[in-house]
Formats: structure tokens, C-alpha cells, sequence
DNA sequence: ATAATATTTTAGATTTGTCTAAAATAATAT
DNA sequence: ATATTATTTTAGACAAATCTAAAATATTAT
């Protein structure tokens, strides 16, 4: 079956809203897409009828067996994409979100699979996401906030909370992404701001903001 | 300016159709995207509009300036692809024109800006048409792939469908570069290998995978 | 429990791209 | 030169995806 660029978009929104978060509303969705609460019942009951959601009218609605897959393919072609952008056209990692956004509505099932096999079949998107599999397995490697990670343990730096440009920047300024391996030295009662070390250098203080949005995994 | 990917299709279809014979008429354009002539003059109004083209009802239409350039740029982001599939994702020639005709509509210069450095500004596509660089320029001699060289027939080779080191390398240690004149002694089609002479030395074979970046100009 | 508020859905309109059938124009043949 | 045929365009309809405004339902606050 073939589904449209809309249908997809509406999926996937779905999918992460599930993901972080309990029941999803249709005011969700609309906000994320950046669309209207009435375009988004239209979308549900078209979703529906294809038996990708599971919907009553008022009463909520959650993806179906074949919605679940339909995300999770769409999440790969994504990731997949977006790996290939960093990794071999030297785009930077706060760049490629866009360009991903519509590469990974090309409907070809051979396309993935060589691109797949091309980049060595990656685990991790550029941001620490987790690719999934053709099968929609993908790894769920405990990952923790960094304002949670305890002092003096050293982590590396997993995944990070946000595509938003800002955040990108500031990451970028401070030289920590993905790979980074990094400790706890103190935190801050009066802020909640945190000083950390990387490998050998001198520590600096990040934001409480900041560390929300860095899940790191202890090493 | 953005464009549909029904409005770039239609200007693909033009540019196709006006290199290739005289005057383009409402009917072949129907017949190229398998659409109605209602259909598309609709279309070519919206395309005037726009100012892609020049239209007088029932007194034919060209590609304006804008438009040749949109046509120019469609085609250059479907044979970048063309190359990129072929020569990294290891499809064979025959399968990648679905798959570019996707990617064709996928819009970000600096995608396309990148594209054409990793494949390090190929020439040829796996056709070996002209790829038109990011001003619209393109080789114009009609050339031919040594794969579908005639038997017999002297060629000159003219151009290599890609500067990669080990292509360069193999053309040294075989003897061949741009201007070496070449015929074709055999086929085989086990391997799709060719058996090649030059001038007067004796006959050699070289690979399906080299001869389909050799391009060629019968004598 | 009922009123006030918030959310979701429906009803009806709009835009884009397509279609069919009929009308307008151009090309061709006698 | 005019009738016939072919092509192109217009007119009006339709489906998809969106919107606004109003109605239906759910939530909450007193």
C-alpha cells in the first residue's frame, strides 16, 4: 500500500508524541505539524480507514500493528538519510533535519537497503538516535539525562534532546556531540547548573537547560 | 521561486521533448507524463503564469529563459542521482531511473552542491547524457558508452564518467585516456566483460564495470 | 451537579491537480 | 474553398488536503 507524504507526516508525528508521553491529543499533532485540530480529525479518520490508527471520535486514538510499522519505516529512511548527510557530504549535524524531512518520504524499498548496506548498516543517527532495522528493531540502550547522571562518572554523550538550531549552536561552541565522553565535577544547588570536564581539559558550567536535553550513557 | 513536483514534470517533459524534434505539442506532453491534453493545458496556463513559458492558446509554447534554467536544474539533480546510485549504491544502470525520479524533486541547493563534490563533479551520468553543472552548462557531443559501442566500429574515447583515483589508475596501467582511438573486438556476455583493441597492439578485456564509464565517439 | 472552559468534531468553503464532454480552432483532403 | 478530421481549449465536475466557524463533547471548577 501507498501513502501520501501527508499521511506519513501525520504517522510519524503520532509515533513520537507516543513515544514521550502518554495518550496523544489532537492538538498535539496539529501543533507539531503546524496545521489546524480540524485537518488533523480529517487525517485521523482517513488513518483509520486504512487501518493505521485505531480511533473512536472523542474518545483518543493510538496507532495501529501496521501503523507502528509504517513510522518505524519512515524513522529509519529518516535516520538512514541523515547519517549519509553527516557522514558522507559533510553536512553538519544541525543541517541535515530538513533535508531528511523529505528524503525519507522516497518510496523505494531497494533504495534503503543498498543505502543501508552503503553506510555499514549504522546503529545511530547523528544525533544518537537509534536506526531501526528493516524490521523495526532497534537498539534501546539505557540512556540517562545528564542532570541525572551521578559526580565523577565518566559517560558518553548518546543523544541529544532537540533539533532545534540553538541547541545545535551552543553543543557546537562548547565541542560536545555525539561520541563525547565526558564527568560530572559538581552541580550547583542554586541554578541547578553543572560543571563538567571533558576528557583532559579544564571543566566549564553548562545550564540546567542545557544538561536536560543530553543523554549520556555511563560508561 | 518553488515549484510542484507536477509543475517540474511538466517543464522536464518540455525540455525533453523541444531537444528532441521541433515543435512540442500539447498531446505529446499528455502522452510523456500519461495525462489528458486537457490536463496539461491547463498546466502550460499555470506555467505562463509563472512565467516558465511562453504560451498564446492554440499557437503553441516554448520554454521561456526561467524555464529552460528549472528544466536545466531538474535534470542535473536526476543524473547527479542517476551517478550516485549507480557508482556508490551499486545499482545496475537499468534500475535507477524510478528512483531519480524521485530524488530529481527533492529541493536543497547545498544537498545537490555537496552531492556533485563526493561524486567529485562527474560529467556523465550512467547513460552517459550530460550532467549540466549548477549554471546550467553541459557537454554537448553525443557520446556513447563503450558497453554499447558496435562491433568493429572505431571510437575515441572522450570522457570518463567519473575522476575517482582507482578509475584514473586502472585507464594508466590499461593504456587508455581521452583521445586513445579503440574498437571493440567482442562481447561477452557471461560478465558483460569487452574484448578491446588499440590500434595495433594486441586485443585486451576489460570489465563490464570500467567499459560503462568509458565514453566514446564512433569514427 | 451544574456552569464555565477547553477540546474535538462537523459542516461547508478553498486550492491544486486532475478528469470528461463539449466547443473552438487548426490542419487536411477532396 | 469548403467539408472533414484532428488538435486544443473551455466549462464544469471531482478528490485530496487544507481552512474557518459553529456545534458537539469532555473536562474543570465552583
Amino acid at each position: 500500500m501507498q501513502f501520501s507524504t501527508s499521511e506519513e507526516n501525520h504517522i510519524k508525528a503520532i509515533y513520537h508524541l507516543q513515544q514521550m508521553g502518554d495518550v496523544v491529543t489532537t492538538n498535539e499533532v496539529a501543533d507539531r505539524l503546524q496545521t489546524k485540530a480540524a485537518s488533523v480529525t480529517d487525517m485521523l479518520k482517513k488513518l483509520k480507514i486504512k487501518a493505521l490508527l485505531n480511533y473512536e471520535p472523542y474518545k483518543g486514538f493510538t496507532l495501529s500493528k501496521d501503523g507502528k510499522k509504517l513510522a518505524l519505516n519512515i524513522v529509519r529512511k529518516h535516520r538512514l538519510w541523515e547519517y549519509f548527510l553527516v557522514n558522507h557530504l559533510q553536512f553538519g549535524w544541525d543541517e541535515v533535519h530538513e533535508i531528511a524531512e523529505e528524503l525519507e518520504h522516497i518510496n523505494s524499498p531497494s533504495l534503503i537497503e543498498k543505502l543501508d548496506a552503503f553506510l555499514q548498516y549504522p546503529r545511530f543517527d547523528p544525533h544518537g538516535d537509534p536506526i531501526p532495522d528493516c524490521n523495526g528493531k532497534m537498539e534501546v540502550c539505557k540512556q540517562v539525562i545528564l542532570t541525572e547522571l551521578d559526580l565523577h562518572i565518566k559517560a558518553e554523550v548518546r543523544a541529544v534532546g532537540s533539533q532545534s538550531s540553538e541547541l545545535l549552536e551552543l553543543l557546537r561552541h562548547k565541542n560536545i556531540g555525539i561520541g563525547t565522553i565526558l564527568q560530572v565535577i559538581k552541580k550547583f544547588g542554586f541554578d541547578n547548573s553543572i560543571e563538567v570536564k571533558v576528557e583532559k581539559n579544564s571543566p566549564f558550567t553548562i545550564s540546567q537547560q542545557l544538561a536536560q536535553t543530553l543523554f549520556v550513557k555511563p560508561l
